[in-house]
DNA sequence: GAGATATGTCAATAATGCTGACGTATTTTC
DNA sequence: GAAAATACGTCAGCATTATTGACATATCTC
């Protein structure tokens, strides 16, 4: 059999379920995230540096071991972005008090401006997708996006999200946080 | 005013709006791709070439010019993931009729096979996010993700996702389809 | 003191994007 | 029918963000 006339591949494409909503999260995903890089083209950062400093401005006291868990990368790949952030003086670190080895990564007052102004960009798309529906449908856009990530991955991600989850200290301990001994003081660089 | 004790920045993170969904959003869309990436391991394939494939599966005839509209790069980008796809015999290029200098792109056999698993593998987990959700929040997701996308991209995103609009062809004509000729056929490269 | 842990750093490599500059085939315009 | 525009390909160089492997240093634990 030749190839036929006009249309090689007659009703061979979109068979997969959700196509639309896949594609959609490809494009939305990609405007997300064009927000943020315009603001930060001019700072010379990119990406990563959004990321970074994002985790640490929304945890503080965070450890490189603990970000590097979250971002899923390696220590040589966030030490260069890590180097512009403290060198700007957007990121301070600080030698750990329990354990001095660790450090722990604190967003400074210049550093937390410009987290919450990528925030707030974001802020204002979501706010542009949800204003037509109604108020009901946002505890499902929770658990619609909660429900893509794996599953194996969501305790750490609710945990992240929703704040210093009270699960047992120690356990993992993404943070040198909660309760330290009385007067406990972390040491600028 | 000195460092404070314990919390040198007390209630000075998370007030962005959203926040929650900002975050939830990253990780969706870290774990969603996480899903392709494994299996294009072991083709030697990146995320480049995933989304060319799969654009070009999902309409084909499109030309390269329409391909780099949606994509956004170069096409010194595109070539060179392009060479390894049509090497690969992934994806056929053949020769306009209306338009010899054009090049029609259409997946073969076995790169729709490709695209196919991936998008599938990509449904899945719309499913599984979608599973616990009442059916009626469906189109909901698709308005939300579709007002996450820039306005000024909306009805183009609109039409490749679903299909191909009868908007008036020749207007920005992305693809070389439609009412043509009787009888024409594209030429194998 | 030995060994594990937390972090930093040097060097090399890969994937994916970019810009600029040409070259070629084909269509359109005057 | 010649000139200009269009569609595409390619060469060369560069930036960003990721990787792996190897090694160094400080600190904590046993």
């Amino acid at each position: 059999m030749a190839e036929p006339e006009a249309a090689p591949e007659p009703a061979d494409t979109g068979e997969a379920p959700f196509i639309d909503l896949i594609e959609l999260f490809f494009f939305a995903y990609r405007d997300f995230t064009a927000d943020a890089d315009r603001q930060l083209e001019a700072l010379q950062f990119g990406r990563a540096h959004h990321r970074v400093l994002h985790f640490v401005y929304r945890n503080p006291g965070l450890t490189v071991a603990a970000l590097l868990d979250i971002l899923k990368i390696t220590k040589q790949s966030l030490n260069r972005v890590m180097k512009d952030l403290t060198d700007g003086d957007f990121i301070e670190v600080r030698t750990g008090v329990n354990d001095r080895r660790r450090r722990l990564l604190h967003a400074t007052a210049k550093g937390r401006r410009l987290a919450l102004d990528l925030a707030l960009l974001h802020a204002k798309r979501f706010e542009r997708a949800l204003a037509p529906l109604p108020v009901s449908v946002r505890p499902q856009a929770v658990a619609f996006l909660l429900g893509m990530i794996d599953a194996a991955e969501r305790p750490q991600v609710e945990a992240l999200v929703w704040g210093p989850a009270p699960a047992e200290a120690g356990a993992e301990a993404p943070r040198e946080a909660g309760p330290r001994p009385q007067g406990a003081r972390e040491q600028a660089a």
